[in-house]
DNA sequence: AAAAAAATTTAAAACGATTACATTATTTTG
DNA sequence: CAAAATAATGTAATCGTTTTAAATTTTTTT
């Protein structure tokens, strides 16, 4: 069984109050007195156990992460951003996955619920405004990469709308007046702004819009495949295609690669969120750029602020994003 | 704030005591004060506090896994194993991912130290084996995925050499003799069994090692390329290319095809883990795969044990490993 | 109906820290 | 030098639970 305060302070000759005043660099508190402590502390290699302390300063300093797959390099770019505020604030992150499922999904905010963290931030998430704006009643929620829509919480994204019109915008600019559209479904929010930017490309440049050039599924990446093989059966098909996500982008140019068709050249598509497979495809993806490590340090910051004041700041935030553009468009 | 247990005995009208027998599930309580007693928790949506509840009971159950990433498809398997065992035992598990830092990886370990987890899992690590070992003395800690030279602790993986020989085998049934290998370095245990295995293929099939043919620097995605160009500049260069990790084969392939190679016909390639992207890639990846879920099940479930009974078990388990074949290694 | 046994319930003591308040030792000040 | 101010330390309450041991109530047995 580990030591406690209370055989730190005996063996030191001193009260536990001592003790913890050492422990958390209290000022007052004799240089004699802290040397003979932490000597002790360090002989006896003593560690706090933080269940006391936290159940005693009713806080934990640490925040949950939850993101509905850790797969996701864009993810970990949010989580690397989150860090590094939350450790120059004195917190610590953890962070857990959700996989679609009601009753696990409610175990997530458990730790929220019984304590165990101070806050949460949730990553791309597809819970309910209802839901989320009746725990952002008593406990510290943000969301960061997706909005939900009613949603009154602190959230952090791209302006998705203007993000789709820039990449649109590029793809005409290259010439393509034939653009499909690859996307998630309208149930989420982002995708819903996606394709709002990506019509307003279009209607800007006089181009018609097509409904027939939009796919819209899931942003499950076979559903890549499957656009190609939609887009291929059309009597006039894209010249260029958009997609919501790498991963149906992914799959879309392999798919293409398949048919003999070579992307770049033959065909044009552009994905979004620039995740670290982008440069490795062959040819290498263009995309939307998230400014994902950013997001994480501006969601956390705001999220921090809000414990220590115990305030709930509501603020719609949006981060800059940047066109990238490899091989995939061509020249 | 939140309410307490006290609250909710006072408007029940019974005592903490039994509240709390209550939350337990405890037999010995009138099935009416029962009914009672779950009433004013409703009511009152009562959340016990797990940092009073866990000092008590001195544990958490909560299992950190620490992963080096948490890009990595394979460690999402791995997590989503341990979860599956976890949650069936009433454990959670949370997770954080180390950048290679000593002040900070030490620092994860803090929560298993000041009690606020009650084991670890390494995901994937490179700690030491002394640092490891003192640790385990006291604390429960477990390894998946890769093991640690001399680490005398829970060890689940697969057999990498000879799956590492299975993987050069194939390529020499394919017809190859002249077989490069693009490792990470001898500093990882799994490298280094992996070119024994390598070196038992060529043997047992009587082709002559030839040093020229090994690539050896760090798992840096980009070594991949550096291993083709190096391979090109070779007077006879390998036909087929055995690489220690799907990312290291990743960008590989992509420097192969942008010589104008046909990675499947011109050059055979296979890589290591079966990440998601492999069927993705152009040409898909031909790979060995790990059994990732399997393996962070059966860890889980050890840890769990060792925890429950105060064991420390030292068990170095390994699980099978399994060949895919796809396009990158031509038929 | 009383005694014994069983079933509930309660009061109070943990768990391991922090911290308000009390006390003692040391300086400073008039 | 005594009184006041300050610094250092100790005592004990507290955080919100669980759980032991004791007390109470209910049920069963005689």
């Amino acid at each position: 069984m580990s030591s406690t305060i209370k055989d730190v302070a005996k063996r030191a000759g001193v009260s536990v109050a001592t003790v913890s005043r050492v422990l958390n660099g209290n000022s007052n508190v004799a240089e004699a007195t802290t040397k003979k402590v932490l000597k002790v502390v360090e002989e006896m290699s003593y560690n706090p156990n933080f269940l006391g302390r936290n159940l005693r300063k009713r806080e934990t300093n640490i925040i949950l992460v939850i993101a509905h797959s850790c797969e996701h390099s864009m993810y970990s770019q949010f989580i690397t951003g989150m860090e590094k505020v939350a450790w120059q604030e004195g917190y610590d992150i953890i962070s857990t996955s959700v996989n679609y499922n009601e009753r696990d999904d409610l175990r997530r905010f458990s730790m929220l619920f019984n304590r165990t963290v101070d806050g949460v931030v949730l990553i791309g998430t597809h819970y309910k405004a209802d839901f989320l704006n009746k725990i952002a009643d008593s406990y510290h929620v943000a969301l960061v990469g997706e909005a939900v829509e009613d949603a009154n919480i602190l959230t952090v994204v791209v302006d998705d709308k203007q993000a789709a019109y820039d990449a649109v915008k590029c793809l005409i600019e290259k010439g393509h007046t034939r653009i499909g559209l690859v996307t998630g479904g309208d149930w989420a929010l982002s995708c819903r702004y996606r394709k709002e930017g990506y019509k307003k490309a279009l209607e800007e440049h006089n181009i018609e819009c097509d409904e027939d050039l939009i796919f819209s599924r899931t942003y499950d990446p076979k559903n890549g495949e499957l656009a190609f093989d939609y887009f291929k059966s059309l009597p006039n098909p894209p010249t260029a295609v958009f997609c919501v996500s790498d991963l149906l982008a992914a799959t879309f140019m392999k798919r293409a690669g398949q048919a003999g068709l070579q992307v770049g050249r033959d065909i044009a598509v552009m994905g979004f969120d620039n995740i670290t497979f982008c440069e490795m495809f062959s040819p290498s993806l263009s995309t939307v750029n998230q400014p994902a490590k950013e997001m994480g340090q501006y969601v956390m910051s705001e999220l921090i602020t809000d414990i220590r004041t115990n305030k709930f700041n509501r603020e719609y935030h949006t981060m800059p994003h940047k066109i990238i553009l490899r091989e995939s468009t061509g020249d």
